[in-house]
DNA sequence: CTGGATGCAAAATATTTGCAGGGGC
DNA sequence: GCCCCTGCAAATATTTTGCATCCAG
């Protein structure tokens, strides 16, 4: 089961309902947008500030808790950390589904081209989801 | 021989000296974000504005003959087009390099998992480049 | 000559910061 | 109770827009 304030203790992030929102929010969203957060949140705090929503993501960034995506020709979106993926993204309808493949394979192109040490890849597909076709 | 006015006009856009200096810029360093363009043009044109970067960098953009380039963690930098190429970022010394390699392999395993129609693939390595290590 | 480009200023957006009050632990 | 968190307002940063003038074609 999916628990929130266990992970927020985890990185030593105190647990507020804003915060417990957050993560639960892009627990069932998957990549949501910091207008998207906001949005959202508003239904349950109509108080809340967006300056806490920023506050709250970059702080669970620095955290290394929450990943920040960046699209192409559009906004960036934030999820949960989990294991290494990259990201399909539909042209037609926008939705962003993680997919896992093995990237790994293109590290040897690299090495045989260059010296360049790869630590981190991010891959983002543009195109045509199932749904849209 | 590279000659920027030309590109200017394969893609119709009027060639003034400040567009002109743009493409020269990025022609020489490959890649730059708004405000490298910004401080770079100033030399030139030191009455040039902010707003006249944004404008045409955008219109170029349009124009699909300038690309934009997400970079994890930084600003954005753009580059001319050319055939579709994957990105080294260092993440000692800031540099970006251009890698060609054939990202297509991964187009299988997509295929193996999900009905998703790839279109476009955007492929950032984050990593220590030769000179730093 | 004409329409699009430039530079300036202002507007619109996006993000960060300071601070007083409130709440997690 | 202490300190971090929140919401508000203001400050900053980023990007876009309107407009008068200028210049490429």
């Amino acid at each position: 089961m999916f628990n929130s304030s266990i992970l927020l203790k985890e990185y030593n992030l105190k647990v507020t309902p804003q915060r417990v929102a957050i993560v639960d929010e892009l627990y069932k969203n998957g990549h949501m947008n910091i207008d998207e957060l906001y949005q959202n949140l508003l239904k349950k705090f109509p108080s809340i500030s967006l300056a806490t929503i920023y506050k709250n993501v970059n702080a669970m960034v620095e955290k290394i808790f929450l990943n920040e995506v960046k699209i192409p020709e559009s906004k960036s979106v934030y999820e949960l950390v989990k294991e290494e993926h990259s990201h399909l993204v539909c042209k037609s309808c926008g939705k962003i589904e993680d997919i896992n493949i093995d990237t790994s394979i293109l590290n040897s192109s690299i090495l045989s081209i260059s010296n360049f040490k790869v630590e981190d890849t991010k891959v983002v597909f543009s195109g045509v989801c199932s749904n849209c076709q």
